[in-house]
DNA sequence: CAAGACTCCTGTCAGC
DNA sequence: TGCTGACAGGAGTCTT
């Protein structure tokens, strides 16, 4: 499930095998996805050399000069190289072909929560783009920015932290760790939080994305390998998934709840 | 406006 | 062993 540690990996790995070729082809076996791929992508797309990719929270952009490529992983999306001619199966539902005749990239997406979209504007000036908060890692995340955005909100600091309009790139996996490592307790109202405990909440945000992105760091190479699997992290979760066990800290038995149709798991005794 | 529910989709896994 | 059903999850959209 790529949260923005992996988008990011992914970037990385596939930027420099897709800046200055030429798009030759794509082929668009499923368009369905969270929303039908742009009808304009293929005619507006092909021809188009590739001058830099970008992204924004958890969407990549693509750019070319005639438009750029929306792409986001959802929770199962991937994206990688095949050799040319690599016959498809059943969940690569786009092909991205170039006129050199080198390796395809290739849209996987088995539950389909992705989005391949196409626009002539300004990316950053989408609809789904132009509203998103800060980047987590960027100084624009800051105690000042998260407190004031907070003052007099009643939703649980996890649902908070979580929604893209006050800072992007924050899943469910890494909220949960960065408010254990912040002994923070997820249902905790936002707007009832000191500002001393937001700053470290902020810290701790950047600590656990920062990590996340120097171990995918290390598997950049599985993304233009031949198996074409883009590796995923060995993360050591303190919480996610770990209800029932001991917390790592102090050995008490790890509680599961649920907000927002999200499992939510915490030390009831580190996290106040 | 704010908060919470609902929705898309399919692989995985528990339970029978 | 095979089948059924619950569940997970990003994030936009709808409802209250």
């Amino acid at each position: 499930m790529p949260e923005l540690p992996e988008v990011e990996t992914t970037l990385r790995g596939i930027e420099p095998h897709l800046v200055g070729r030429a798009l030759s082809q794509i082929d668009i076996r499923q368009p369905k996805l969270r929303w039908l791929i742009t009808p304009e992508l293929a005619p507006d797309m092909t021809g188009q050399v590739i001058t830099h990719l970008s992204r924004r929270g958890k969407y990549i952009g693509v750019h070319t000069a005639n438009g750029t490529l929306i792409v986001h992983l959802g929770m199962s999306g991937s994206l990688y190289f095949v050799p040319e001619e690599t016959p498809p199966l059943f969940h690569d539902h786009v092909d991205f072909r170039f006129a050199d005749n080198q390796p395809w990239l290739r849209y996987t997406d088995p539950r389909r929560f992705g989005a391949i979209l196409w626009t002539k504007d300004n990316w950053l000036d989408h609809e789904l783009i132009k509203h998103l908060g800060p980047e987590p890692l960027s100084d624009d995340f800051n105690v000042e920015l998260l407190y004031s955005r907070a003052k007099g909100r009643k939703v649980p600091i996890k649902t908070f932290i979580m929604d893209s309009k006050i800072v992007v790139g924050v899943g469910n996996i890494y909220a949960n760790e960065a408010l254990f490592k912040a002994g923070i307790k997820p249902s905790r109202m936002a707007g009832n939080i000191s500002k001393a405990r937001l700053a470290v909440l902020v810290e701790c945000i950047k600590m656990v994305l920062d990590a996340a992105i120097k171990q995918g760091g290390t598997t950049l190479k599985d993304f233009v390998g031949g198996d074409g699997k883009p590796g995923y992290f060995k993360q050591e979760l303190s919480v996610y998934g770990r209800a029932g066990k001991p917390c790592i800290a102090c050995g008490k038995v790890l509680k599961e709840i649920r907000q927002a149709q999200r499992s939510t798991v915490y030390c009831t005794f580190c996290q106040t």
